[in-house]
DNA sequence: CTCTTTCCATATCGTTCGATATGAAATGGG
DNA sequence: CCCATTTCATATCGAACGATATGGAAAGAG
């Protein structure tokens, strides 16, 4: 009953993550939320209850769409250090989009909310953690899981974000391969 | 001639500094500058031109203060492991305040502001470039300057950064300290 | 002491913000 | 076929934004 909807949730939720991912959440508008995505106001606010809503919305798509594209690239390559060096590059794609260097949604928008924000520093404690346990499950495969490869596991996690965060800054491809080499260098 | 001013430049700076570090640049308005500061719009916008021109101000303010702070740390502390960790141990009460866990300026205005804005973009690449040279010269204490070594100096200026950034999200002094002991345990 | 200059204190400007209300359009149920 | 319901499209809300204008207060110059 009643009138369908026009517009597709995932689709749009696609839009609205990738402005926010760009542009930030205070620099981002309700106005270029709609435009963005085709959306109207009421569509919007019926589909997430409010701005801020879309943005916890779009951090939880986001992990289920780019961060698992990283996870798939890290599970299919080998426990090398070339192995884990084509996954940072594969990182390095999914960090460019359309509309730039625009790093990591979830490292930006902890930097930008998630003192102020528990439901987001919630989600980005989640991923982190979540992000660290892929690394350990991976790097699990060349050996036994000791105290020293739960730091290494850490430590990647972290490189990842620093790598989202230089390039955010503008600096280009060769200088984030320069400082993963080192990380991956001194873990494999 | 005419009317001295009541507020001095710099005092005004620290604390226009602090808040901008604490809540982010469009999350801060002239209003709440205007309360912390206790300067008035007009005196504000003689001085410092607009907000943007605040934030520029409050930037090159926090180099000279802050990480100033740190590079004294830094080229204090013996050229070993545990030197190195006692610099860093300094780093993260710099990225505390009485605002809380409030990470390095330049690293959140970097992730806010830098894809959009060129004049931050300059001075965040400044700002790790001379981060890295700093580390470089403390590097080069214990041997010669080769590439290896160029390639540790900008891994450790990029941990200063994921170590702020680490600290914005929440995680606590003991994470932080493991991070860093797995980057400086692979430098030293 | 007066005049000019600069700053302080505050009111207010036009714009944009997040959010909501309103009426037309589109569907399924009776 | 018509009505209840939901969405679409748009107008509009009060509040807050960055920025500016205005009038009185405080200093030096003559």
């Amino acid at each position: 009953m009643g009138r369908p909807r026009e517009f597709d949730t995932d689709a749009t939720l696609d839009k609205a993550m990738r402005l926010f991912w760009a542009k930030g959440y205070h620099d981002t508008s309700i106005r270029d939320l709609v435009d963005r995505t085709g959306v109207n106001y009421y569509g919007l606010y019926a589909a997430f209850e409010n701005k801020h809503g879309l943005l916890l919305a779009a951090l939880d798509r986001y992990r289920q769409t780019v961060t698992a594209d990283f996870a798939g690239a890290l599970r299919a390559a080998p426990p090398t250090r070339e192995g884990l060096q084509a996954a940072f590059d594969h990182l390095f794609d999914l960090l460019q989009t359309e509309d730039g260097q625009v790093g990591c949604l979830m490292c930006n928008t902890a930097v930008e909310l998630a003192p102020h924000d528990a439901e987001v520093a919630a989600r980005v404690k989640s991923h982190i953690g979540w992000l660290t346990a892929l690394f350990a499950e991976w790097l699990g495969q060349a050996g036994s899981q000791d105290a020293a490869q739960a730091a290494r596991a850490e430590h990647l996690a972290a490189t990842v974000y620093s790598s989202a965060l230089l390039l955010r800054a503008g600096f280009d491809r060769d200088y984030l391969r320069r400082h993963v080499a080192t990380a991956v260098g001194d873990t494999l």
